[in-house]
DNA sequence: AAACAGGCCTAAA
DNA sequence: TTTAGGCCTGTT
């Protein structure tokens, strides 16, 4: 990969898998929007940027230091996704699947911002998840000037630990708001220590995640596959369920993709959301 | 209008 | 250990 300071931006000209579109719109994240061109602004890290590509380059707002600084790792390009989606083509499905994904990438997210993201996700829609996750930055967030707009960064752990269930209401989040009141708390105070599980074992960070009040093992597995980027966790939602009946039945295990079973997950998941897999009438 | 949406918790077999 | 029902809210 080669990038270079161009203006006010960074080009960048990457020789690996990098499609906008798929890791902003996979379901991962929740804070990137797209306007009617194609670019794309969010928030991240604290950060506010925006980022399109031209040609076969793209371009991401800010300089090379905060390229190398945050960019580079939040858009994982220290890895190679087009050898791993190699190494999970364990069959016809799965070739298909990955090469329909072909350019997603797991995005390296605040670990908390993460966590509370998917406490929100349960038994949820995407437009409605995006708009909890936004209010709840407009209320609790530091504002950011950027382009002429004010955007918002995600509240530290610590802000929200100090509200009570309460004080979420604008949020519109439900019986979520004490589960992520909870998790704040958790974090705040170091009882969950989400750095040292990222050190840790994928079994530990399941352990750990589960005991907090509100995650089970779709949203423990999003969390560690999301926000501790441990590429062998494997949340099974409602579309993966779906998607494993169809295509593997009952004696399936995630082991079959060896330890990228998480980025398997992921292609499965696109594939499955985007009605891919149905044969067209 | 009733059912459902990218789960989780609790109670009850 | 597996299963049903309830849960906030917004949308269809």
């Amino acid at each position: 990969m080669k990038y270079r300071q161009a203006g006010n931006e960074v080009e960048l000209l990457i020789d690996d898998d990098f499609d906008l579109e798929k890791i902003f719109e996979c379901g991962q994240c929740f804070r990137w929007n797209a306007d009617e061109n194609g670019v794309y602004t969010g928030v991240a890290k604290g950060k506010a940027a925006r980022l399109y590509k031209k040609e076969d380059k793209f371009y991401i707002s800010g300089s090379t230091s905060d390229f190398e600084s945050v960019w580079h790792d939040y858009f994982d390009l220290g890895r190679n996704y087009s050898e791993i989606r190699q190494t999970v083509c364990v069959d016809d499905y799965m070739k298909e699947a990955s090469k329909f994904g072909a350019g997603i990438r797991i995005l390296q997210q605040d670990r908390w911002e993460a966590l509370c993201s998917f406490i929100i996700s349960q038994c949820n829609n995407i437009p409605r998840i995006k708009k909890i996750v936004e209010t709840m930055a407009a209320n609790f967030g530091e504002p950011v000037e950027f382009m002429g707009h004010t955007y918002y960064t995600f509240p530290e752990a610590s802000k929200i630990a100090a509200l009570e269930p309460e004080d979420l209401a604008p949020l519109r989040c439900g019986y979520r708001a004490p589960y992520i009141i909870d998790a704040a708390r958790a974090v705040d105070s170091g009882a969950l220590d989400l750095e040292k599980l990222a050190r840790g074992s994928f079994p530990d960070a399941l352990k750990e995640l589960k005991r907090q009040n509100g995650i089970g093992d779709k949203v423990a597995n999003c969390v560690i596959l999301f926000a501790l980027q441990m590429v062998d966790a494997f949340p099974i939602d409602v579309w993966m369920k779906k998607a494993i009946k169809e295509h593997y039945g009952d004696d399936f295990t995630p082991e079959i993709f060896g330890g990228y079973a998480g980025i398997a997950q992921q292609y499965m998941f696109y594939f499955q959301r985007s009605g891919g897999n149905k044969k067209s009438s």
